[in-house]
DNA sequence: CCCGGTAAGTTCATTGATTGAACCGATGGA
DNA sequence: TCCATCGGTTCAATCAATGAACTTACCGGG
């Protein structure tokens, strides 16, 4: 979105925007959860230019948000993995999906998300209807539903379900 | 935001962010659940450019977001209410302001919300506490919190608290 | 040694969006 | 008559996004 700063800085909600609010970053934070952390899969993923994802994964590293991490010295490689900050974003992905799923998707979810501990899907709010208990991304699991996409493209192809958040993409 | 299109069709947060995604359309709603309705204060209140606010509620109205009532025919006037639809976005905003506030707000939150039925203070998920339920934005009372900004704009001033979410702007 | 491929970017010209100031038409009040 | 309000539209200048091409570093094979 954006030149990016809202002067309306008293608000929370600006705030945030400000932080997640471009264009694109709610849909790499998006993948970032669904375990991708390499430059060249949100790229190809998202099919974002490269100019643009070098800016937002930046600024999501500046702001805490992302974590910057090596998991190559030779070749010098980085991955981009949520940090617990980011991870605590969670419920605003989570509540986008579910309004989307609720008005914008006929034949019902493309996909769910369920209790790891027990199997459960979790409701509108992110809780798991048989434990009584809010679900952190960590213990969600997700799946395909009824009106799941095809596969399209090869990073869609690693994305295989079911999965558990933020575990990390197989080669 | 963006040229507003994601072409990564299949994911129901993309969908979402199609229609609320762009540089400050979050912004204008969370003002639409305040009760700002007219075009001049939503303009005052966001310090946004007319023309963009012109194309932003026009994007609203068309997705079913917001609906155009007629409030004078002498002089012809229009204003800007949510719909079912708009309402039930409420988690999506509110959200991001528990993140906001529990992650950037030194010195406690801005602004508190309230089950209308018996003044508790909801959750971080948007519960009520002690009725153990889900709290529906109209049910919702927004009060100042301890880091209440100051009210420096003539918009601000009349959107006095406690307030029930979703009541117009008093004149 | 040379060639091709992968990963993670950078550069740059073109296109498109945002900004802010000015303008407009209808009405209402002093 | 003059000024103000409401709800916009218009337009030039600025800023951001796009997509293709290019770069650097390394690895593996022949």
């Amino acid at each position: 979105m954006l030149p990016k700063d809202y002067a309306d800085q008293n608000c929370s909600i600006a705030r945030v925007l400000e932080l997640i609010g471009e264009r694109w970053t709610v849909l790499i934070l998006r993948d970032a959860f669904f375990g991708v952390r390499r430059f060249a899969d949100f790229a190809e993923h998202l099919g974002v230019p490269r100019a643009v994802l070098t800016d937002r994964l930046r600024t999501l590293v500046d702001n805490g948000i992302l974590a910057r991490r090596r998991y190559s010295e030779q070749p010098p490689r980085d991955e981009y993995v949520l940090t617990d900050l980011g991870v605590s974003l969670w419920p605003v992905l989570y509540a986008m999906s579910q309004w989307g799923e609720a008005h914008l998707s006929a034949g019902g979810p493309r996909r769910v998300f369920r209790h790891a501990a027990c199997g459960t899907g979790l409701d509108a709010h992110g809780f798991c209807p048989r434990c009584r208990t809010a679900v952190p991304a960590p213990d969600v699991v997700m799946d395909d539903g009824p009106a799941a996409p095809a596969r399209d493209n090869r990073v869609s192809r690693r994305l295989t379900v079911p999965r558990r958040l933020l575990t990390p993409l197989a080669d």
